[in-house]
RNA sequence: CGCGGGGUGGAGCAGCCCGGUAGCUCGUCAGGCUCAUAACCUGAAGGUCACAGGUUCAAAUCCUGUCCCCGCAC
């Protein structure tokens, strides 16, 4: 079919590849514009951007959609159907309803469950077993539209955003290219989303990656799984030249006690509000991640003493 | 030119401010101890101190430039 991808960070970049090797002709690839970001300010093209532009593929990169020029401009594509995947950015109706078929959007959560912007990590964060990606008809209302198919995966005690990140791209990728078959033969069934069990997945804000070792551990677990490995969660570590902020990329659960914050062991188990967790991976500033033991050898955390 | 940290034997670090021939933890190899061991003891191998210049009698250490990695902010 003859489609336009919608899509900005590493997630889209499976889809966008699956439905180029399924033999699709990709008539625009659409991404949020290259800005100052990373260090040194340099404005970087997006994943999905960089990758659109390696396989020769025509890039737009609107700072908005609602622009009539730029919906004109999409309609004059004359697409079979639009694919969005992460895109970052609300599309208007006559946008999602110029394409032939419509748009399709390929989503990383059961909804009606964690509509929104961080899906991978509010699951985790909250503790679900289960989560996975689907792909649904877009409407007006955000993430509210039909769906037509999911692959479902569980979620480990050792998942992190990134693990589950890295399932679900390619998981979501080949489901994406298994519905385009079916609505291409017009045989896409399309199922509402439940009324009930709607969640919202907000952003990510800066002070939710600080750990707060007076909470649970249940929750102190989740979090630092959750927002691995980014933006990652982080506590303050005392050392000869004062506390280094170190990010927390692993833990688990340990069924131990202590006082928030106390170092109980000489492998970075550490107390909570109520129990512990031990940090399997961390990273301290400046330096790269590290799995417990090489870390702690050159960046010991002695017993007793007591981490913020 | 946004701010800052870092590149030292296989891994992780110290040493750099106050130049003077490389240290620690771990790993590897050999031997020992032990019923046994990821434990312990002894010994050994392994490094052009990111790269290129410069200063100096002498540079991991001071100066200049380049490459790469990372944290913050965004």
């Amino acid at each position: 079919m003859r489609l336009a991808f919608l899509g900005t960070p590493d997630f889209a970049v499976p889809a966008l590849a699956a439905l180029i090797e399924a033999g699709h002709q990709i008539a625009c690839v659409y991404s949020r514009p290259p800005a100052p970001r990373g260090r040194g300010h340099t404005p970087r093209p997006s994943p999905a951007q960089a990758f659109a532009e390696a396989h020769g593929l025509a890039v737009r990169t609107p700072v908005s959609m609602r622009a009539s020029e730029e919906i004109e401009a999409f309609r004059a594509l004359a697409l079979d159907a639009a694919v969005v995947v992460a895109f970052g950015q609300i599309l208007p109706v006559e946008v999602l309803d110029a394409p032939f078929l419509g748009s399709l959007n390929l989503h990383a959560s059961l909804l009606p469950r964690w509509r929104g912007a961080a899906p991978i990590q509010r699951a985790i964060m909250a503790g679900d077993a289960v989560t996975g990606v689907q792909v649904m008809r877009m409407i007006a209302g955000l993430d509210e539209g039909p769906v037509l198919g999911e692959t479902r995966t569980p979620i480990g005690l050792l998942d992190t955003a990134g693990t589950l990140h890295d399932r679900l791209a390619p998981a979501g990728a080949a489901l994406m290219v298994e519905i385009m078959v079916a609505l291409e033969r017009g045989a896409a069934r399309e199922s509402p989303q439940a009324a009930d069990g709607a969640t919202y997945a907000r952003k990510i804000k800066a002070e939710e990656a600080k750990i707060r070792w007076d909470r649970p551990a249940e929750e102190v677990d989740r979090r630092i799984r959750g927002l691995s490995p980014f933006p990652g969660a982080w506590f303050r570590a005392p050392s000869a030249r004062g506390p280094v902020r170190v990010k927390a990329l692993l833990s688990r659960l340990e069924n131990a006690a202590g006082e928030p914050g106390a170092v109980l062991d000489d492998g970075l188990l550490i107390g909570c509000g109520t129990g512990a967790v031990r940090v399997l991976r961390a990273q301290r500033e400046g330096r790269g991640a590290q799995d417990g033991a090489d870390f702690l050898r050159g960046f010991p955390v002695a017993v007793g003493s007591r981490v913020a």
